[in-house]
DNA sequence: ACTATTTCCTGGATGC
DNA sequence: TGCATCCAGGAAATAG
């Protein structure tokens, strides 16, 4: 089973806030409280944000508290677990080495990136292509990374935040603050992650599509009511996509090997010339800022 | 301070 | 069949 997972590497998801929740979750439930014994990082340098040394002497040792999602960021909380009872006290640099190693706060950052997945195998696994890290865990199961096209990123952290506001978190008001004036196409702007962290380009053609308002819309042109429909619109797809586990194209498999089916619900996203679902005149697909944008002419003003 | 564009990557799809 | 080319995507870097 899990050599037919570790084989498959024809994968073309893209985790977005949903598809991350649903993997956090996933992970957590399975490796929260285990301990990461030993750390093998890869020699490709892309997926290290952080330096591999400090990645390594971070995760080494210690007890993974907790697991969970910050934008499209998976944080897994780490408390050091003692290493040597009481010999490190003999000199003062031991000590201060071993102050610093204590850091409660410390934190294990990745992002999926397109291509990112974390697969949890038992020992002997077929070690699949493009693995860059592998952290063995005392209950002697591996948690992998894997990533093909390495956009996906690696790093350590103390009090990781992600820089724009939650989606399922932010209220009105700021919603409202964080797009007036803005000149940029509404769809760029719901990809901003410093504006709002966790949508990408499936949530942002979704979110807008049910709040019917067209991608190229300037944000500064929508109206109060267009902005609170698309903060309520937003909110739901997202919640709908994580009760569903998260789109999937393709197999995406999330950390309990269970598929996630939203795709089956989407209204515009890659159904180009396809009749809505609403009206049935065909959807439109056109390019901002580089990245495709699918809407219904009718639907969306 | 913003906004727009380019770049990084691989593998799947397409065309000749 | 093989080879070249394009495309997908998030975010960081670069340019305006």
């Amino acid at each position: 089973m899990d050599d037919q997972l570790a084989d498959d590497d024809k994968l073309l998801f893209v985790p977005e806030l949903p598809e991350v929740e649903t993997i956090a979750r996933g992970l957590a439930s399975r490796v929260k409280g285990d301990i990461i014994s030993s750390v093998w990082l890869g020699s490709k340098p892309e997926p290290l944000k952080s330096p591999a040394a400090q990645i390594a002497a971070t995760l080494e040792s210690s007890r993974i508290s907790d697991v969970r999602r910050v934008g499209k960021h998976i944080v897994f909380d780490l408390d050091r677990v003692a290493r040597t009872p009481s010999s490190a006290k003999s000199s003062r640099a031991a000590k201060r080495r071993l102050d610093h190693a204590d850091e409660k706060n410390s934190q294990w950052i990745v992002h999926l990136g397109m291509s990112g997945r974390l697969l949890l195998c038992e020992p002997g696994t077929k070690i699949a292509k493009h693995t860059h890290a592998i952290l063995t865990l005392r209950s002697g199961r591996e948690l992998r990374f894997v990533d093909p096209r390495r956009f996906g990123r690696l790093s350590v952290a103390h009090s990781f935040e992600a820089l724009g506001a939650e989606p399922l978190e932010v209220e009105l008001e700021e919603f409202v603050s964080v797009f007036r004036g803005r000149k940029t196409p509404i769809k760029s702007a719901l990809l901003n992650q410093s504006l709002l962290s966790g949508v990408g380009n499936i949530y942002a053609d979704e979110s807008l599509f049910r709040a019917g308002v067209r991608p190229r819309r300037r944000a500064s042109s929508l109206t109060k009511a267009e902005l609170r429909r698309l903060f309520l619109s937003l909110k739901e797809v997202l919640n709908e996509a994580i009760k569903a586990g998260g789109s999937s194209i393709s197999n995406y498999v999330d950390a309990n090997g269970e598929a996630g089916f939203f795709q089956l619900q989407h209204h515009v996203y890659g159904r180009e010339g396809e009749p809505c679902l609403v009206c049935k005149r065909p959807i439109k697909r056109i390019v901002i800022a580089g990245r495709s944008s699918h809407y219904c002419m009718a639907c969306q003003k």
